[in-house]
This record gives C-alpha cells, structure tokens and sequence, in this order.
DNA sequence: TAGTGGTCTAGACCACATC
DNA sequence: ATGTGGTCTAGACCACTAA
C-alpha cells in the first residue's frame, strides 16, 4: 500500500482540473460515478474530494453536485507610485473604493466603531500601555455587495477625539486624507504580511470556501518615529492580489 | 442533527488549543480517548481532528501522537527604508543572506540556472514574446539546513549574456547589487502577493504540514518603462513575515 | 421521487513507534 | 507486544435540490 487509492485519485482528478478536461465552473462526476469509474468505496471517494476541497480547488453544495472553483480576482494597492511619484494624497474618494470602481465593481462598506482599552498586541504596536483607551474602526468592505475584505484600524484615543473618526459613518475621502487634512503628519508606513487558514469567525463573515487562506496584512503608521494608529486587513487569498509599487534608487 | 458531532469535538478541541489548555507542542488525547470522551465512533473523531490539521493547528506521525502546532516565524523584507531613506544598495551580501543572519539563524541556498523559452506569464512579464529565450535563476532557500522559501527569477538572455548570472553559483553580493554594479539601472520594482494552497510539488519540497497556506511574490523589476527581470518567491505563510517599509509624502 | 452530498457507525487490516 | 494513527469497506440514515 506504497500509495494510498483514495490519493491516487485525487491526483488523478487534480491532473483533469489542472489539464482543462475538467474546466472551472463544471460540475465533477458524482461520488456514484467515482465509485465505480475507480473502483473504490464511497469513503475513499469522499476522501479523495475532500483533498482537492481543502486546497480550495473544489466546492460544492449538498444536494447539487460539486464543481471546479473558478477564483475572481481583484486587485488592491498596498503601495503605489503615481505620476507625480508619491503617494497619492489628492483624491476625492477612500482607496478602497477607488480601487474597487476602477475595476468596473461596485464597493461597499459595513461600519462600526468601538471604544476599548488596548490588548497587548494593540498596544505594542501602537506604543502605548496595555490597557489604554483606543478606538478602533472595523469596516466589512463589499464588492457587488458580497464581503470581500474585514479592515479593522486602530487610533490612539487622545489623537482622534473629537474628529469624525468616532462617528461610524463613511469619511468619503478616507480616514488616511482626513485625518491629513486635519494636520496628523505620516512619515513612514510599515507593513507585515502573512497567510494564514481563517478563523472561524473570518470564515464565517467573508463566506470562504474550506480550503482557502487569507491574507493578513498589518499597517503601523508612524509621524516620525511615533506610531499614530495601526490596522489589520484580512482577505481571502483567492480573491485578492496586492500590489506594492516601490520606486527604486 | 442542526450541528453535526464532528464539529462540536473539533471546535471543543480548538477551543482548548486557543485558550492554551492544550499548549503548543503537547500531544492532544489518542483517537481512542476521544472516543470514550465525547462518545463517538472513530471515524467521527477522525473528521473532527482533520478539520483541525486542515487549517494548520495540529499535526502528527503515524505511531506517534498528533501535537499542537507551533509556528516558527522568520521576517524578511520586500522593501525596506534605510537611513538613508532608499533601499540599500551597498551591502555585502545578499537579502536572504542579511535577514536571516540577522535573526541568528544559518541561511543557505542550492542553485540551478536554467535557459529556457518564456511561456505566456513570463514573457507578458518580461515583456517579451512567447517563446524567446530566458534564464531562471531557481534557488531553494533554507535556515538551519531547512528549506524555506522557493525563489526563481527570470531574465531575459540577452540581458544577462556573459554574466555570472549564467552560472548556478552563489553571487555573494546578491544578484540584484550585482547586475547594478554591472551597469544594469531599476527605478521602480512592482510587487503582486497573494496566498493561496500550495501546489503538490511545493508542500514536498518545502516539507509542509497540511493546512499551511503559501504566500506568494511576484515581483517585476523595471528601467523606466522596461522590464528587467521578474521573479516568483513562494514561502510557507507560517513560516515568514514579509515586510514593507515605506515613506510617505 | 430520485439523485446528490453530509454524517455516523462498526469493523477490519496496515504501518509506524516504543517498550 | 501494545498503542498510535492511516486506509478502506459496507451500510445506514439525513438534508438538500430538482424534476
């Protein structure tokens, strides 16, 4: 039992996807057909699918047969040049929706905004003492009215209070240019990137297929070398790509 | 049956892990124990510590237990701001080599140098046609004698004819410092990340454990309006930290 | 009603690790 | 020899979808 049927299998329908034979949006023979077109129980069947599920290259409902995955990529800027060279800080509308509408899709976003005292991870990243009070804005941002992307950013309070940050409402021209606009200087932005396998929370609210990471982007911000607020953006790695434009020396 | 047993065991099991009732490194109960624990048949236990592995928090051997998982997280940087306030150009050795150093850990990497024909990614990358000619520098990297990251760059040939670019050698300095040493000039490098599963071929390679998500690199080095080189860096999304560093206006 | 996938069990045998 | 997980089967029943 040097390879296992149920692999040989799903090696086997891996090879038609990746092929073409078996094109994206297809439906794929049934367990029944599997069953006999391998000669294998149902389980090894099932667990043949499972494999090809978990690394998001099929999906399926109960009832309806289960089909090859076709990803809907977008693409976000993480950084970019402009013509002028630097970043953009002139525009009318938030890069979310500036990005999302110029990919022909319709962008959205879910508010809501809290007071809480900062945990450790917070705080550290935000220079202050654990505990602390800090606000923090958590957006569910859409596209075409499907959640595509959770951004949670969080400020220092004594550097928001009394500013439109605290109103759960959209700041059209984005908080980035707002809070500049109210004078707060950003010297330096800091990213850390990762992916990782949802929370079941994440899972849940951005309606992920198993078998799908996400990518977790962190921002700090900083006005010199103080950090002025700190986000973390999740999306699904399957429906975003991230761009970085560097200008080089 | 509105929640099915295997997932009440598996998000009982997950709570236990993130609470840190079963920490890091420790062994979780046999199937057996499950068994007899929440009273289910093994296979329903199997499903359950499946859904686990599948999104990265245990692993196991066969005859041995299964174990938490704890990630061993390295940072390297996609671009970075210096004092001087450009990237760096006057090291001494290369990237991998300087970040992972720098983390007290052993860097190493195995080479090969292939000449090629550009297939339709690369050479709409490379801005070249279908079919021309290219060389991909492909490097496995590893810390401690462990591999860790995929890199494989591609240039077109007549842009790295006659250089040690040709040779499946080490080039101390990095190859970047050593094609702007030999005259070569970039002004603006474009990152695309995503993440997604890995493919067969990379979780062999890379030894990853089931669950674990790629992040994926995609960077295009230009002069002017011309591409220079492109390059393709996948590494296991719990295994790094990419960071971007930028100044702002 | 028929066909699909979803859940669960009981049991068998194999492979690996440890004592 | 014993305990661990890995593979596989046969069979049962449930839930959802579509004709």
């Amino acid at each position: 039992m040097r390879e296992p049927e149920y692999r040989r299998v799903a090696a086997d329908l891996r090879a038609k996807i990746e092929s073409g034979e078996l094109a994206p949006g297809q439906v794929i023979p049934s367990e029944s057909d599997l069953m006999a077109q391998y000669g294998v129980g149902r389980n090894t069947v099932r667990a043949a699918v499972s494999e090809l599920a978990a690394v998001g290259l099929v999906a399926g409902r109960q009832g309806k047969g289960r089909y090859v995955r076709q990803p809907d990529v977008l693409r976000v800027w993480g950084a970019r040049v402009r013509d002028s060279g630097r970043e953009s800080d002139a525009g009318l509308v938030d890069k979310w929706t500036e990005d999302v509408s110029a990919q022909g899709r319709i962008p959205g976003q879910v508010i809501e905004v809290h007071l809480l005292v900062a945990t450790d991870e917070i705080a550290q990243r935000l220079q202050v003492s654990t505990g602390e009070p800090v606000v923090v804005r958590r957006r569910i941002q859409t596209v075409d009215g499907d959640p595509w992307r959770l951004s949670e950013t969080y400020f220092p309070l004594d550097l928001v209070a009394g500013t439109r940050i605290l109103e759960p409402v959209n700041i059209e021209e984005g908080v980035v240019r707002y809070l500049a606009n109210l004078g707060q200087r950003v010297t330096l932005n800091k990213d850390e990137l990762s992916a990782r396998m949802p929370t079941v929370d994440e899972a849940r609210i951005l309606a992920l297929a198993v078998g799908t990471p996400v990518l977790v982007q962190l921002r700090t911000a900083y006005d010199g070398a103080h950090a002025v607020r700190t986000s973390r953006v999740v999306t699904p790695g399957d429906r975003v790509r991230l761009i970085y434009e560097m200008k080089s020396s």
